[in-house]
DNA sequence: CTAAAAAAAGGACAATTGTCCCAACTAAAA
DNA sequence: TTTTAGTTGGGACAATTGTCCTTTTTTTAG
C-alpha cells in the first residue's frame, strides 16, 4: 500500500559522500504540498523519512490518489523524461524529509553512474507494475474486499491515514467506504 | 487511445543496422497471444506494425485492458528490470510485426548506447504518465462521457476495436457500454 | 477555555451499473 | 448447406454506489 524503495534510497546515501552538494535535504510537516499538478519544476525528489500521498484532483476538487509513497521513492522524475508539466500533486502525510536532485546533475548521474542509471529504470519498472494489478483489483472486486485486502497489506493502515484518504484511494466515496466498514464489523 | 512510440521505433530502425542480429523479426496474425501472464521471457518486444492490446485477467477470466499499444511500443521491459513475473498479458488486435530481443542484447545497449539508454527511460516515464490521468478521469467521469472523450481522440475507433474490448478499456460491462451509447443516439 | 473547523458516522433516496436473460445477425467451420 | 460459435443489442430486475443532509465527536486555533 504504501511503496518504498530501499534500495535506491541507500545507493542516494552512498552518492551523496561523492557528491555532497548534489543532494539537498528539505523538511516539511504533515499537509504540506511539495509537488503541485501542472506546473514545471527543474527538480525531483526522494523521499528520505516519512509518508506522502500523490494525487490528481479534478475540476471539483476531489482527490483520486495514485499511491501512497515512502521511503526511497522518487517524484518529480517523470517529467524530467518526458519534459511534460507535473501531472500529480505530492503532499506529505507525516512529517518528511526528503533529498532534493536539481535535473542538471541528476542528468550528470544519469550519464556517469551506470549503478544509479540501472537503479532508476528498475524504480520506473517497478512504478508500472505496482499500478496495473491494484487498478485491476480495485475494479474486479467490491469495496469490502478492498479494506480487507487492505488490512491484510497494511493492518495499521487506519492509524496512519485519514478516511478521506483511504475513500480516496479506493476510488469510492467516503459514503461508501462507511456502509463497507459496518459490514465488516 | 492507442499508445505508440514513434521516437523509439525510428532508433530502433537504426540500431538494427548496427546490429542486425540483436533484432529478430516475428509476424503474428489478429487474436494471438504474445506474451501471457505469470511467465517468465528472456526476450521483450518492440512494436513494428500493427495494434496488440495490453491486460490483465482475472479469475473468472474477465480481461481489464490497460492499453492498446501500437507502432514503438516496448512490452517485456518490465520484467527485465524487476526481476518478476510478466504480470499482463499481450494479444494482438490487427495483423503485428514485432521487434524481439534478448534480455543479453538489451542489456548491451543500455550499457553501451546512452541514446538507446536516454530512449528508454523516456518511454517508461510516458507509460506512467498516461495511466495515471486515464484511471482519473475514467472514474470522474460517466461512461458516456467516456465515450465521448474516445471518439475525439480515437474517431475510428469501433471499427478497430470489438465492443467487448471497448467495454473492458473502459472497465465497465458490455451492457453499460451499449445502454450509454443508446443514450448517445 | 471556548469557538470554529474538520473528521467520522450514518439515514433516506436516486442514479448507475451489473447480472441474467433472450433474440437477431454474422462469420466460421463441418 | 447446415450447424455452431461469436458478436451485437436490449428487457427486467437486483445490487451497488453516489448524493445530500444531519448529528456527533475530535482537533485546531484564537
Amino acid at each position: 500500500m504504501i511503496r518504498t524503495g530501499p534500495e535506491f534510497l541507500t545507493y542516494i546515501e552512498v552518492l551523496r559522500h561523492k557528491y555532497p552538494q548534489y543532494f539537498i535535504i528539505e523538511k516539511y510537516g504533515s499537509n504540506e504540498v511539495i509537488l503541485s499538478q501542472q506546473k514545471r519544476y527543474h527538480s525531483l525528489y526522494c523521499i528520505k523519512t516519512g509518508i506522502t500521498k500523490c494525487y490528481l484532483s479534478d475540476e471539483n476538487g476531489k482527490e483520486f490518489i495514485q499511491e501512497f509513497l515512502g521511503e526511497g521513492v522518487n517524484f518529480g522524475e517523470l517529467e524530467f523524461f518526458s519534459g511534460h508539466l507535473s501531472f500529480c500533486s505530492i503532499k506529505t502525510i507525516t512529517n518528511v524529509e526528503v533529498y532534493k536532485i536539481s535535473y542538471q546533475y541528476y542528468d550528470f548521474l544519469l550519464e556517469n553512474d551506470a549503478v544509479f542509471n540501472r537503479l532508476v529504470l528498475k524504480s520506473m519498472a517497478l512504478k508500472i507494475g505496482f499500478k496495473a494489478p491494484r487498478h485491476s483489483f480495485q475494479h474486479s472486486y467490491s469495496i469490502e474486499e478492498n479494506i480487507i485486502r487492505l488490512q491484510k497489506i497494511a493492518p495499521n493502515y487506519a492509524k496512519i491515514f485519514s478516511k478521506n484518504d483511504i475513500a480516496n484511494y479506493l476510488g469510492v466515496t467516503l459514503r461508501s467506504l462507511n456502509r463497507a466498514l459496518l459490514l465488516l464489523k
